[in-house]
Parts: structure tokens; sequence; C-alpha cells
DNA sequence: GTTCATTACGACCAACGTAAATATC
DNA sequence: GATATTTACGTTGGTCGTAATGAAC
């Protein structure tokens, strides 16, 4: 039989009945008539060819066949019903506003770009940016303020939701000749502290950088 | 959404889009025609308020909406698909031929009652009933000779098969007076092999002997 | 002009509700 | 007679194919 054939409607009348005991009780729970419900289960005994529910004067009782039948039809269903809620989540992805928080760095370098493609993809959706440190970033997010912070964890505890690691960052630092740390290949943390800095976000710089 | 609404059938033309990434490939392949497939996707885009392919000249591409559904409409397929098998084998199982092996013991104690209730409710199931050894029953199990073996784990391995526990039988000796074993409560294995035995199989000779 | 996708129209099929029939207590 | 399922009939809604239309190279 072909997949398709199966009509999920068809399956959850089946569930609804096995779960009520009765046509008439699935009938009014599905909102449909009687005649409906009993025309329903016929056509998916039809489609089995083996009787489903054993008829009785108070109601019906699956029989062994539909005992089989039923966790497939619930995982069915079950299913469905995830399906149906991506759908709805693609509507409200499509349309909806998405509030963005990230580092000053981030923002230079990584959150235009991303911002450009969204733009591109999802041209319906508003975009709020907010820039803020880390340390400030990841309670927002946690508070439901935000829905996707750019954050360092050079320092900061990894916050609760889901992490995607974007990229390790590479620090170059460029000294001007006479500096008592220039002639080092790496720079120990916190030697520049006291130190006025110019950050370089353009891949050209970095690459002059890197030369060096 | 109520989760029926989604149609399996515009779901799978929609998988068959996606992966030949032209509507005329896909209503080639799914028996319709252009304009069918063309209406299966703008009422799915309908349903879900978001375009799913970007229509080019050489075919269509999934958006990234398409890419975010394409995992869950497979999922939905393959359990769809689960589901109809589910049903065929009902079928099958209904008017088919059980092929049964037992060892002797079941075969008196268990089998009988549980054929008179396979009967009454799949009357038209063939049986076939083969006695023997535990020991030879399993192989044939595993060659696919048999559908069902009901055998003894006293010692034998389990068969490679799905194993349902029955019941743990108690073995309850009655000894006559003067036994060597007669005054102990527990008879070690083995103590009895060279005895001659008489089984009983009714419940109300085995509350007899828990009785004692 | 060729190759796509879309739209218009008419036909068909499937599923419903109403209502009558049937069966079982 | 009451309850519950089944069947008959007419209607409606949805989906198809054919075919005309439109857009892109």
């Amino acid at each position: 039989m072909r997949p398709e054939a199966l009509d999920p409607v068809l399956l959850r009348t089946f569930v609804t009945v096995a779960d009520l005991g009765s046509f008439t009780a699935a009938a009014a729970a599905g909102g449909y008539t009687q005649s409906a419900v009993s025309r329903q289960i016929a056509a998916l005994e039809d489609l089995c060819g083996v009787e489903l529910f054993a008829r009785g004067v108070r109601g019906v009782r699956p029989t062994p066949a539909a005992e089989h039948l039923l966790p497939h039809a619930r995982a069915l269903l079950d299913r469905l019903a995830d399906t149906a809620r991506a759908l709805d989540g693609l509507r409200r992805l499509d349309a909806g506003t998405l509030r963005i928080g990230a580092f000053p760095t981030a923002n230079v370098a990584l959150v235009p770009h991303a911002l450009a493609r969204l733009r591109e993809a999802r041209p319906g959706v508003r975009v709020v940016l907010r820039e803020d440190l880390t340390e400030r970033l990841t309670p927002m997010l946690d508070a439901g303020d935000l829905d996707v912070a750019v954050v360092s964890t050079h320092k900061a505890p990894a916050p609760a939701g889901d992490l995607v690691r974007l990229l390790d960052d590479e620090l170059l630092a460029a000294l001007p000749h006479g500096h008592p740390l220039a002639a080092r290949r790496r720079v120990p943390p916190g030697g520049l502290a006291d130190d006025p800095w110019i950050v370089a976000d353009d891949p050209a710089a970095v690459a002059a950088l890197h030369a060096r």
C-alpha cells in the first residue's frame, strides 16, 4: 500500500474510538456524526482487511488487531503534531521580531554580515539590535529579553541556553618599537592591560598583522 | 492548526520537489501534472504563510524555511511508512499460517489455552504445531522454520529473536516416604536425576503439592 | 522559441449530514 | 422501546487534468 493512502483523519478517529469505546462518543468528540465515524472505521477495516472493533450493544471493544495497530497510530499522530508545530513555527519565524544582543567587537566584525544575510533570507523579520558587554547580555538572554546573544567566552561562564561556537578568535597585537614586550612572540595575558590600543576588524588588517 | 489538516500527500510532494529541484520532475516522479504539483506546493505555502521554494528558470531552490521543515516532513513520512507496514502486517497476520513449536510440557500446560484464544481472536489463522525439545526448537526458529517457539531457559542459551518471558515455573516434587531427599525443603539440582517421575499439569494438583 | 511555473475551467471523486433501516438488549 | 451501528441518498468541497497564460533566458 502506498503510505500516503493512509489518511491521518481515519487514524485519529480510530484512536478516539479506541479511547472512548463508542462510535457515538467518538463522533461527538471529533465533531462528526455517528454515520461518518462508522464509515471511517469501515474504510480503515477495508484497508487492512481485518475487523478492528467488536461491535457490542454497549459500544465497541478493540480487537487484538486494533491493539496491535494502536501504538503505531498514536506514534504517527504525535509525529504529525510535531510537524504541524514546526510548520506553525515557520510562520512566526518569518514574520516576527528577532532581538539580538552582541558585544561591541562582534557588533562590528560579525553581526553586520549576518544581519545582511538574514535580511535577504527573511525580509519580513524585524530586528532589534542591542550592544552590551557579555556579562550583561547573558542575564538578558536568560530573562527572555533577548532571542540571540553573541557573547565572548574568554572568561564568561557558559550561558544557560544553547551555545553555538561561532569561531575561535585570534588576538593579535602590533606593538610599537621599543615596547617592553615587542621582542617576544607571545604576549602574556594582562601584559598589555595598561596600554592604549586600536582594534582592527577588516581582514586586510588582520592579514597584515599576520605577515609581521 | 489541527494536525490532521496536514495532508501527507502535500508533504510527500514537498519532499520530492526538494529532492529533485523541479516541479516538473517531481510531477513526473509522483504521477502528477505540473499544475497539480504547483497547486500542492502553493497550498502548503498558504498553510504556513511562507515561501518554500525560490522559483528560478532552471527549476526551484528550497528557501531556509523549507530546509527547516524538510527533516520534519521526512520523519513524518517515515513514520507513515511504518504505520502502513504495520497495517499490511495486520492483514497477513489474520489470514496466514502461524508455525508454532513448543517443548512437551508447554505443549500440555500452556499451548492449548493459547491456541483456543488465538482461534477465537483470529479464526482465519491456520496453525501448524510442532513439539520438540528446546535445543532443537531454537535453531528452527533461527532458520525461519518456525514463527513462534515456546522454549525453556533452564539451561538453554537465549535464542536470537525476541524473547518474551511467559512465566517462571516452579518445580515441585512429591516424594515417596522413605526417599533419601524426602526430609529436605529444597531438592538439589540433579538430585532426582535417576528417579522416575509423574508430571502434574492442572492447577488443582499444583495447589495440592503446595499445601504439603 | 523553449522551458519552466501559474491560472482558469470543467469534471470527477470522496466524504459529509440527514434520515431511514437494522440489530441487540 | 431504547440504544447503537449500518446503509441509502443527495449535496458539497476539494483536487485533478487539460489547456491557456505568463515569465525568463
